[in-house]
DNA sequence: CAGAAAATATAACGAACGCTCGATATTATT
DNA sequence: AATAATATCGAGCGTTCGTTATATTTTCTG
């Protein structure tokens, strides 16, 4: 039994990680199609590739040294694209963030909404969400890192939307605990800070990654912790 | 009772307060007194004061723009001491950040084992442990977040000292931990990982500050949520 | 109050930044 | 194969950066 959810698990991550990878692609082109008026490329297939290209590049060098920190000749030495080419895909290098941002917001929307169910019962969904989280941030992580730690350099209409995608998925926890409370399922005093510390924990799994990784915690491991801890403070009693 | 233990805890807040903001202008005289041969300042109350001023206005700036985005002319404008003034007390704009470094380590440092007793049970410790965290992250966001923000623009040297201190202040909660559950008081599986979400939780309050004051949220009940949400895991029978 | 010492102000330096644009290379169409 | 359309290139623009050398003002001392 055990090594059986063990096994699911795994192959449950390894499916999250195609799919993300899969997304990336789907994403780069939706950007594309939806910018076109912006972008001075005319050819799909070569948009959507440097693209690719582009945000990956980014994420790496931003998460080293910052995205302000990153010169665009850093970017177009690294990515092996010229000056002039850089900015056939973007008007500014503040364009180029704020794509990143809403690349990586689409995609967690996406994500979680495809894999929390709400005619689950809560104690599912409660879990479902906690798993989609941490295997979401583990797999784009760089993204997560990299949006967390730029926030504040966004202009006014971008940072709002920042928190407000925040506040959507604390919500979402508000109401699963709220739901479970209703059905009886779990017992919780003040379901808003409790979302409040779910998300804490969730996030500090793509701020510390150093931290877990070096003590070789796998997402797998961290996250049957982190749920198996929720669970015995939300959770009226866990086997009956 | 509880109006009781609300005055005073509201009072040990008040006296946490008066005491960092004491401990601001000793710091810096420290600081003025061992760089002496650095610093191009003779006279300490001449440099005590502007360095309060500087490193003031430093975080203040920083916790808008990010200290790389803070140009020097903004920190001379806004403290009103002119570039040359400026460097007299630092050599290098990456010397200003590792003092402030330092500063908001040594008064972390020197909080903690002050208000943290060895000597008592470790329920009583954690709870110490976990307020006096709380209370100085909230006297001294901007430096902590600052701290938090900047980590990865430091040099390999300093940047070695805040993982360190990272994970000082972490094994503290694993001792604590693994005390208690020595002394049968708590119940703890994993006390490294059950330490890293205490972690978490902890740094989440000056992390998003802004959300826990639109929400009109003291820190003295955040204090005590977060205290009484990681007692109900760890606590064998909190009543007997 | 004169003169020395200390602290601050000013202006300029070279380097690096984001960004642009005419020239060049690549690909598609006839 | 020739032409047009598309994509890439990289030197150079103006600006701002961190930093410094020098001049000026303030403060202390006898």
């Amino acid at each position: 039994m055990q090594d059986l959810q063990t096994v699911s698990e795994t192959e449950e991550f390894d499916d999250f990680r195609q799919m993300a990878l899969l997304s990336m692609e789907e994403i780069c082109r939706d950007i594309f199609r939806e910018n076109q008026h912006r972008i001075k490329i005319k050819k799909e297939s070569v948009a959507v590739r440097n693209l690719e290209n582009i945000f990956h590049t980014t994420l790496g060098i931003s998460n080293e040294k910052g995205f302000q920190n990153m010169s665009l000749r850093d970017l177009s030495r690294v990515s092996g694209l010229s000056m002039g080419a850089l900015y056939s895909y973007f008007a500014s290098k503040e364009e180029l963030l704020e794509m990143i941002q809403n690349q990586g917001r689409r995609i967690t929307l996406k994500v979680l909404s495809r894999r929390v169910n709400p005619g689950d019962p809560p104690s599912v969904q409660l879990r479902a969400a906690m798993r989609t989280h941490l295997y979401l941030t583990e797999v784009m992580q760089p993204w997560f890192y990299f949006s967390y730690m730029e926030a504040k350099n966004l202009g006014r209409e971008q940072r709002k939307k920042a928190i407000e995608s925040e506040l959507v998925t604390e919500e979402m926890f508000v109401q699963i605990l709220s739901d479970g409370v209703k059905k009886r399922e779990f017992v919780v005093e003040n379901p808003t800070l409790t979302a409040a510390v779910i998300k804490a924990m969730l996030q500090d799994w793509y701020l510390k990654r150093w931290k877990y990784s070096r003590r070789q915690v796998s997402v797998q491991s961290y996250a049957d912790f982190v749920i198996g801890f929720l669970e015995s403070v939300v959770c009226k009693s866990p086997e009956s």
